[in-house]
RNA sequence: GCGGAUGUGGCGGAAUGGCAGACGCGCCAGACUUAGGAUCUGGUAUUUAACGAUGUGGGGGUUCAAAUCCCUUCAUCCGCACCA
């Protein structure tokens, strides 16, 4: 008898669908449980083996809550918003949302398949201007306290895609999406203040239960220092500031190195003997490609800028000044001092143009370990100071003398908010010559994305909503004057920023969502993604909340309170699975051919759900049979009963123990394999009682659910297994009476015995002793030592 | 360079100081079969005729006891990277 999944899966996903069974409550007196996957992009080429591995994991959380009596709240929606519509549309000649509406549907019916337990009353589409309303008013919240700001900065330009990047968009000096190179560009564009959370998005990590890993990547991007702006008096009168973390090695600057773009360069060209010179020099780096600029392994180049020094504070030494690309405008002020003897980068630069290199710190000898026996030399008066106390003394002088002040640095750069491009949210400010970029009224909002001719940039680097003149053309709503409206839109990282706060109440047109339902619902109990949005999705997002945290919209410092990250599923090679590598899975044919079921076990059974794995066509095998085996005890003999037999006692508390807790730990693939040997063991006795068939069906249903409810319906049980509520074990239940351990003489195994449970240690020990053949080896010698570990082994040292 | 991992049978993987290889795939043998890419039963780390010995990337250490803890080394992967 072959169970007819096709039949029984469609039933049932009807079934639930037609249903509230899995809509979330609004009522606030029932505890509440708030899983989230992160909501797909519906990207043309339909769904991805990859995806359901997230959803299967936390629907079998999902419904293992509600067994367990939680108001759960798992939803899906749809972050339709992006290039990839908006490039098929330009091709293709339609408009973008009918593009993303066809892959929507798609998605939608593959997900259904699964038998995911959304609750689909509160699908939400980033898209659609019910949403996108509350995007914009977000937005205009962060204009409004001026964490939103236009300005002209240096920004990454992606030569693919005609767009400027945020910092987090740009791999390896390429784009996150297309891989094109990526420039830089003076550009006036939006721009997000979240180097303002800097220190609150390290600091309320610590609240969060999230993979150690994750933690550290973004403590690592945000980067912070600490250290000590100080300022060099030059010779024309002006003052350069540079920032160090090392102020103790101030002796030792042998010059003063200043990034390409900084405001002096200018400024200085007059004053300069070699003008031409340097203003070559920083044409030749304005030049450059992101990668070329930063590529490690090329040599540092530079020019003196002849004629002007800088005077060290400390000792009044004249120092040469010089440009290179080595220093970041980005970072700090844009502005070194350059100390050859201890850092390797300014040794390289120091070499190459003969500069002296001062040694300021005696190196410790081999044998001492710490830097602690490291003392400052040819450092006036830090001289003999160990690092530590030097970095004190100069930082209190150089603020007593007015020369330096304590400085914290960020790496993280203020994020670029602005794109080129139709598909996005437009950005409700309107440009008015008099009084400066106004909000558009609340009143006015959503600001629709208006309907457009075609989707082409007019000109490399120009939104096509600019073609639009009557609806670019407007009146400035605080003066009256003619106006523009910004004609750049949001990326589309804004719709993804705040999603799962919607889901709470996604129907709400008065607010994002109602405070009663945030407050019930937030945080999201647990969150599970993908590594690769670490520093893009999850780190913007955390901004976002904690500024509505700041404006009182949510009462949580941070959005999720656990993070987990499931691996890649990779394909059959173990190579990532793309159409140029051909080794593509479609879940529909794993759908067609093995069922949802099998397909939602296998993917859970694959290996540790938190590391990559590869697809093998032939291991599903495994998982099939597995259900097979399941729907075969329909056959075997049942009698009634209320409680477990004697026989399958122990298995059954045992595996209800491992499975509960299991499942919690993302520990899958045991979990799955306790089943399989319950159900081992259950045909070994080959009986089952109806008390038994039932927790098994329970145990089961959230990772199979279809055949353990058709199981459940076919053997005349009570309503409905998933609204059932979780098996219970009985701690003292999951040990047997007896139980078998090893004996060993040093370590090695000899022997086993079979012992009661609860037998005290001397009693062990004397059965051991007198087990036949250990008594052979021990002879007559001389036990120095026993060692008795209950229930498991008993070791004796000779 | 900095940070984070990972390394166990033919394969995916179990075991978080206490009997290495659970569970599954594959393979081998048998049963049932006209047939088997179905199903069932048994077996399956290496070595040895056997008793036994060996075995979790390599080396060292702690311990009665190490895949697991410590030191060291090699290899692979991932993230960040001229961040002063």
């Amino acid at each position: 008898m072959l169970y007819s999944f096709g039949e029984i899966e469609g039933k049932w996903q009807k079934r639930w669908y037609a249903s509230d069974l899995f809509k979330a409550k609004d009522d606030t007196s029932l505890p509440k449980y708030y899983p989230l996957i992160e909501f797909p992009y519906p990207s043309g080429s339909g769904l991805h083996v990859g995806h359901p591995r997230a959803y299967i994991a936390l629907d079998i959380i999902a419904r293992k809550r509600r067994m367990q009596g939680f108001n759960v709240l798992y939803c899906i929606g749809w972050d339709a918003f992006g290039l990839p519509a908006e490039n098929y549309a330009m091709k293709n000649k339609v408009h973008p949302r009918v593009v993303s509406q066809n892959n929507i549907k798609r998605f939608k019916s593959q997900i259904q398949r699964l038998g995911i337990s959304f609750d689909w009353s509160r699908e939400i589409n980033t898209t659609d201007e019910k949403y996108y309303k509350w995007t914009q008013w977000i937005f205009l919240q962060l204009f409004k306290k001026g964490l939103a700001y236009k300005a002209e900065t240096i920004v990454n330009w992606c030569t693919g895609c005609n767009v400027v990047l945020a910092n987090e968009e740009v791999v390896d000096g390429k784009c996150e999406r297309c891989s094109s190179e990526v420039i830089k560009k003076q550009k006036n564009q939006w721009i997000l203040k979240i180097t303002g959370y800097a220190q609150r998005l390290i600091d309320d990590l610590d609240e969060v239960d999230f993979p150690s890993k994750v933690k550290s990547s973004q403590i690592n991007w945000i980067g912070r220092s600490e250290g000590v702006n100080i300022q060099f008096k030059i010779t024309t009168g002006d003052t350069l500031e540079v920032f160090t973390t090392r102020p103790d090695t101030i002796y030792g600057v042998s010059c003063m190195v200043i990034s390409p773009e900084h405001r002096f360069v200018s400024q200085w060209l007059d004053l300069a003997a070699n003008p031409a010179a340097m203003r070559n020099y920083v044409e030749a780096a304005a030049k450059k490609s992101e990668i070329e600029r930063t590529s490690l392994d090329k040599e540092k180049t530079g020019v003196q800028i002849e004629g002007i020094f800088a005077i060290n504070p400390v000792n009044q030494a004249q120092i040469p000044i010089f440009i290179s690309d080595y220093v970041l405008t980005s970072f700090g002020t844009g502005a070194i001092m350059a100390v050859p003897a201890h850092d390797p980068r300014d040794s390289e630069f120091a070499k190459k143009y003969s500069l002296p290199i001062i040694e300021v710190i005696k190196e410790a000898g081999p044998s001492s370990s710490a830097c602690e026996s490291e003392k400052l030399i040819n450092s006036g008066m830090l001289d003999g100071l160990s690092i530590k106390e030097a970095q004190k003394k100069i930082t209190d002088w150089l603020e007593e003398t007015n020369f330096g002040y304590k400085k914290v640095n960020f790496k993280l750069r203020d994020w670029v908010f602005s794109r080129q491009r139709y598909w996005g949210e437009p950005i409700p400010i309107i440009h008015c010559e008099k009084c400066g970029y106004v909000p558009l009224d609340e009143s006015e909002l959503p600001l629709e994305l208006p309907e457009i001719e075609s989707f082409e940039q007019m000109e490399a680097g120009i939104s096509p909503l600019e073609n639009l003149t009557d609806w670019v053309n407007v009146k400035c709503p605080k003066c009256g004057a003619a106006a523009k409206r910004e004609t750049d839109t949001m990326p589309q990282w804004a719709g993804s920023s705040w999603y799962f706060l919607r889901y709470c109440d996604p129907q709400n047109d008065q607010e994002l969502a109602s405070q009663k339902a945030l407050d019930y619902w937030m945080p999201v109990d647990w969150y599970n993604g993908g590594m690769e949005h670490t520093t893009l999705h999850l780190l913007y997002s955390r901004f976002w909340y904690k500024f509505l945290f700041d404006i009182g919209v949510v009462q949580t410092k941070e959005p999720y309170a656990k993070r987990t990250s499931h691996g890649m599923i990779l394909g059959e090679n173990n190579e990532k699975m793309s159409k140029s590598r051909g080794n593509v899975v479609n879940p529909d044919d794993v759908l067609d051919k093995h069922g949802a079921d099998t397909m939602r076990l296998y993917e859970m059974f694959i290996g540790d759900f938190e590391s990559a794995a590869s697809w093998n066509t032939d291991s599903i095998k495994g998982c099939a049979r597995f259900l097979e085996r399941v729907w075969g005890l329909l056959k075997l003999p049942t009698s009634d009963a209320d409680d477990f037999s004697d026989g399958l006692k122990l298995s059954f508390n045992k595996t209800i123990k491992k499975v509960s807790g299991e499942v919690e730990d993302l520990k899958f693939n045991t979990a799955i394999a306790a089943l399989m040997s319950l159900l081992n063991e259950i045909y070994v006795a080959s009986k089952i009682n109806r008390f038994e068939l039932k927790t098994f069906l329970l145990l089961l249903c959230p990772f199979a659910p279809h055949i353990s409810e058709e199981l459940w319906e076919r053997c005349g049980l009570k309503g409905l297994a998933c609204t059932s509520s979780w098996p219970e074990y009985n701690d003292a239940d999951c040990l047997d009476s007896s139980t078998e351990i090893a004996i060993q003489i040093n370590g090695r195994i000899k022997a086993r015995i079979v012992i009661r449970t609860d037998e005290i240690k001397e009693e062990v020990l004397k059965l051991a002793k007198s087990e036949p053949s250990i008594r052979e080896i021990l002879g007559n010698s001389k036990i120095k030592k026993e060692v008795y570990v209950p229930r498991s082994l008993v070791n004796f040292v000779v």
